[in-house]
DNA sequence: CATGAATGAGGCTTCATTCAT
DNA sequence: GATGAATGAAGCCTCATTCAT
């Protein structure tokens, strides 16, 4: 999944559409508008993308492939204790996030997405692949801990890290409705309760 | 909030509506769409509807109505420990969820929904208010727990509630993309995890 | 062309059509509004007029009737030489006008329906025997100055009534787009010169 | 006021509305009928005006801007007497219209779309202007045969050209409707009433 | 007679996409 | 390659008219 853009021009593109798809919704932004944006003419577009829904499935793709790269390299980065490392996979990842907090909005467009028909093949499947991909890295830090005897062998680790990643999406949704909601804060707590009641 | 439509027409409409934006997402379903699935006339829904986003507005009362309903009712019902009360409460709302799966996509059309600004403004207050309440509900059954020498005195009530909830969204998501996935099940592990690091 | 309405509730109807005609302009009236503004059911008008298109005719011809009563009546009074008759008749009809100033909104109403292929035969007729009607009774009152040997009797009777009715409707449209202008004092003004330039 | 139409197509899409709202009037003339007669597709029209009322507000403009210019032209080049520069005016101000006779019922549109509420300002506005710059230009021509010795002086020039300029409207008007009626003829012998009535 | 709920034709407008320059 | 003028499908909505009650 690895859809780096070629040319600076598609990048702008792709810059132009995330910003404008997160702020005023997949609907209500024309390609005139991301054109405008990117500083290229009207037809431009359509030498790079094929229409407005690859438009949309690359800027997809784009974004979650920088993020996955950047989950990767937290991870590597990442030292101590299985509980240590949980923790700072979760700071890492609610920190990003709330740094572009905007950009947001995209996800929630990626996810409606998934419910239009003819999108919803490409959409559904590369967010069931992602969410797979992400439970497993974390059901791995789970296993880890388990077998360094941190945690409790009979959790289901799957389960788990289901929720763990499920938190990172439900916290963010609720601070996009809740200016005064602080996700980082909340998702904290949530590990350590969590760290908790998987101690062995 | 309680708009029970008034008539049979009325709910027909309402019906159809919520079963079309659910199922291909509302920008791609048209008003005569929706007229055809409620057996009326084209014109006929702008007769109880002002207009394509009122009826996204209406149909989010009121299945935010209806949903509010089940979980008094099923609040009111609990008894037992704050453990037990909360255990049910999450079996409630993930089973109720689970039974009508396919309508979550409505819920993620409100959420992007909130990104159009035009109708932002009434979305946006209303999941506001929908996270607050809930999240006090929860908090209140924590509290209620802490009261009781059952949990631990010292933990952030606002932000496990937040985080609960969150869990439903967030595992519906992932149920959504994935047919595989099991939130009921899940949620489950989740809260016995929580409640054993809860523990007093 | 004695058009009087039987029913009070069909006067009803015309006079609210006749309002709402004059204020908002035919295309931009509904006939909901109508009939909310005679205070009855949407569809008792249609039982009374064939439909908006009638009922525009019929708020003509309503109209028109009263004030050719209304100019006959005056005519019928007049007295004394043909100048003074010519001016009173002159007066008599800017003043009425000038009264319900708003009503002329409806004759603009009626000069454009006159372009509405579907429509046109009716009030092109109408309008052309209205004009030809007042200008002859004009013309008659020229006549009748020339008779008397007030009038130079070489004058084109026929195209000066023409003119006289004109003003009528000239300078009421120049007071329609002008709050300033007074159509009275300046139809007198015109009154004087003509018969001082039709002195014998 | 100089709205002159930059592109051959924007020129194109003018007089075919001007064509289609002087044969139908405006509310029964569709843009698609009017993009049809333009030669141009449904949509391109938008390119150019900002909508249906836009367009006819632009008509307006453009045939205003046209008959102001000829006017300006013809006055220039008049000489001799005052009196023989108002019948000079009269006479080319008659006989343009005359020719193209059909165009007036474009006039009879401009003044009922002062009645529609939302466009009224615009035209409102605009014949004020309108009429207040004709009656000027006929004032001055008046008050330069007072100066002249050739007038009375008593006589309320003002007034006097409202009348004038009205008489234009009005003659037309009746030639509107009638076939058979000669506005040219007709203001040929007001103006001569009008001349022996303002001798000095 | 009266009503007003229901209808559907028809209009305005937007916008993704194409293509000649 | 880049452009933006042009297109026309498609959507939302209004409203005159009908008809069952």
């Amino acid at each position: 999944m690895a859809n780096q853009p070629k040319t600076a021009k598609q990048e702008a593109i792709l810059h132009a559409a995330a910003q404008l798809f997160a702020r005023q919704g997949y609907a209500a932004t024309s390609m005139a508008q991301i054109a405008a944006a990117a500083g290229i003419g009207k037809g431009t577009t359509y030498a790079y993308f094929a229409g407005k829904e690859d438009l949309l499935l690359k800027v997809f793709q784009w974004h979650y492939g920088r993020m996955e790269d950047k989950l990767n390299v937290s991870i590597a980065a990442l030292g101590g204790t299985a509980s240590q490392r949980l923790t700072a996979m979760n700071d890492a990842i609610m920190t990003s996030w709330t740094e572009f907090k905007d950009l947001f909005g995209l996800v929630m467009e990626f996810w409606v997405a998934s419910t239009t028909p003819r999108i919803r093949s490409h959409f559904q499947e590369a967010f069931r692949g992602g969410y797979q991909h992400f439970r497993q890295v974390v059901a791995a830090l789970l296993e880890d801990g388990i077998a360094r005897g941190e945690f409790d062998p009979t959790v289901d680790t799957k389960a788990l890290a289901a929720v763990m990643v499920g938190s990172w999406d439900a916290l963010l949704l609720q601070a996009w409705f809740d200016e005064g909601f602080d996700p980082l804060a909340t998702s904290r707590v949530h590990m350590q309760v969590l760290l908790k009641g998987l101690a062995a």
